[in-house]
RNA sequence: GGAAAGGUGGCAGAGUGGUCGAAUGCACCGGAUUCGAAAUCCGGCAUACGGUUUACCGUAUCGGGGGUUCGAAUCCCCCCCUUUCCGCCA
């Protein structure tokens, strides 16, 4: 959410960075509904006040065991206006919400300016894409004509979109997460976290999913919907907090699941494990103090570049410009990991730097050197996403005869072993 | 799922219809004392919003929502959550 402070005293140019990404801002709109709220709320606490000082004065009348009659015959006219005064002015305040929580975040200074992915520029490149003497094949046909990767059987047990490994792969996934979070909490100071999977409304309110997204989302029961990203469960810790300055910086680390409906993406990475409703990823997360923001992105991300380099899966960086980032975020950096059975990059990171749009939402705040309650910054990335990390090792890693070898890092993970083999 | 008790400021904990945004203690921040510190003493210390604009005024907020009343932290209704006991259970 943005400071309507902002909105009040520089519309103008409020409207000019969101249409960078896109957005159209009614300002007229806004203009309306802050003018009209102004007056009503002015003239309802005038009222409110009204009322306060009579029954203030009535009860101390009555303490002094006099008549109070004649005040508390003025009392009601005021009240009969009240009512209606406040019901406006609540209605409008609603409207104001409304309409806040529905404007995205403004894009840093810097971010480049596009209206999609064609706009969003490279960074940096790691690694060599591998030559091969073969034509590589994609994850799918390697995982089934080993008989580990098992699509069929997902969609019996639960729809399209789902995925089911078996013996070594299945293993091989589970030592992706497993070797991402030694990383992250033994040499980049990440606390390792474990969240509930599901989540209440408030809670994806506050990193910005609801009210504007619902429809990506899996809701169960009255009130609680399935994770989309550990981001929402792990970065709501902070909400409704004032946290003591010395605690900052926070550093998270989660492997969750992440359930996503996808609505919308009917016919995009239909085949295999791109995407899925179901996927798992290790989140990292940091509330940091403002002055800190800026480098702290660069810095998580790097640690997300980690665990590629770890692994020699070749990526590139990718600045997203205005009109790519996702609603929350002021500056994003995509990871995109090489390919070589779709000869093409996927993304495999996003790391995002969100300022205080989401601490504004989660009333996530800190005491600053000046002992005042200043919003924290938040921010995230994939570092990374286990099932895509999988896919990329699957690839990178296939040989002639259809095996696949182990990146060394993740054998202590895996047994020793040095290859995954047809399962037998 | 059944029964009971409870949800008040950073924490603990008073407050059962009026001058209560809320006693007291702890924590925290200033100051005094001290060579310095501890202890002690004095003062300050919730949040959000609005108006005026450095220090001011107003409004709202005592789990959430609704109601009664001139007036609600306090009374009534609904909901949520917590704790304890019972049942069930990984």
């Amino acid at each position: 959410m943005l400071d309507i402070q902002l909105l009040r005293k520089d519309l103008a140019s409020v409207v000019t960075r969101l249409g960078s990404r896109d957005f159209t801002l009614d300002a007229a709109h806004f203009e309306a509904i802050e003018n009209e709220r102004k007056d009503l709320q002015t003239r309802t606490q005038d009222l409110q006040a009204q009322r306060n000082t009579l029954s203030k004065q009535i009860g101390m009348a009555k303490s002094q065991g006099l008549d109070a009659s004649d005040l508390m015959q003025q009392v009601p006219a005021v009240n009969t206006a009240l009512v209606d005064l406040e019901a406006r002015l609540g209605t409008l305040q609603n409207e104001m919400q409304t309409f806040l929580a529905g404007i995205p975040n403004l894009p840093q200074d810097g971010v480049p300016v596009g209206f999609n992915e064609e706009g969003n520029v490279e960074v940096r490149r790691w690694g060599q894409p591998r030559s091969f003497d073969f034509t590589p094949l994609d994850h799918i046909d390697l995982g089934e004509s080993l008989e580990l990767l098992d699509f069929p059987t997902a969609v019996k047990i639960a729809t399209s979109r789902f995925a089911l490994m078996r013996g070594d792969l299945a293993r091989l996934h589970r030592a992706l997460a497993q070797f991402m979070l030694d990383v992250h909490t033994s040499e980049h100071g990440y606390e390792e976290i474990y969240v509930p999977y599901l989540v209440n409304a408030d809670s994806l309110h506050g990193t910005g999913q609801l009210p504007k997204f619902e429809e990506d989302l899996f809701k169960v029961g009255d009130n609680l919907y399935l994770i989309p990203t550990a981001e929402v469960p792990v970065t709501n810790i902070v909400r409704d907090e004032i946290i003591p300055i010395e605690n900052l910086p926070i550093r998270l680390v989660a492997h969750t699941p992440c359930f996503r409906s996808e609505a919308g993406s009917y016919g995009k990475d239909t085949r295999g494990m791109i995407r899925q409703h179901q996927f798992d990823k290790v989140e990292l997360v940091q509330m940091v103090h403002p002055n800190d923001s800026a480098a702290a992105l660069e810095e998580l991300t790097g640690h997300a570049e980690t665990i590629l380099q770890r692994l020699n899966l070749p990526y590139r960086v990718m600045a997203l410009c205005t009109g790519d980032m996702g609603f929350s975020a002021a500056r994003t950096y995509d990871l995109e990991v090489w390919l070589p059975g779709q000869n093409t990059s996927r993304e495999i990171s996003s790391c995002s730097n969100f300022e205080a749009f989401q601490a504004r939402r989660m009333q996530a705040r800190f005491k600053n050197e000046a002992g005042k309650n200043e919003l924290i910054h938040t921010l995230n990335g994939s570092g990374l996403a286990v099932g895509r990390c999988l896919v990329a090792v699957l690839e990178n890693y296939q040989n002639a005869d259809g095996s696949i070898t182990i990146p060394e890092a993740l054998r202590p993970y895996m047994r020793g072993i040095e290859r995954l083999q047809a399962n037998k």
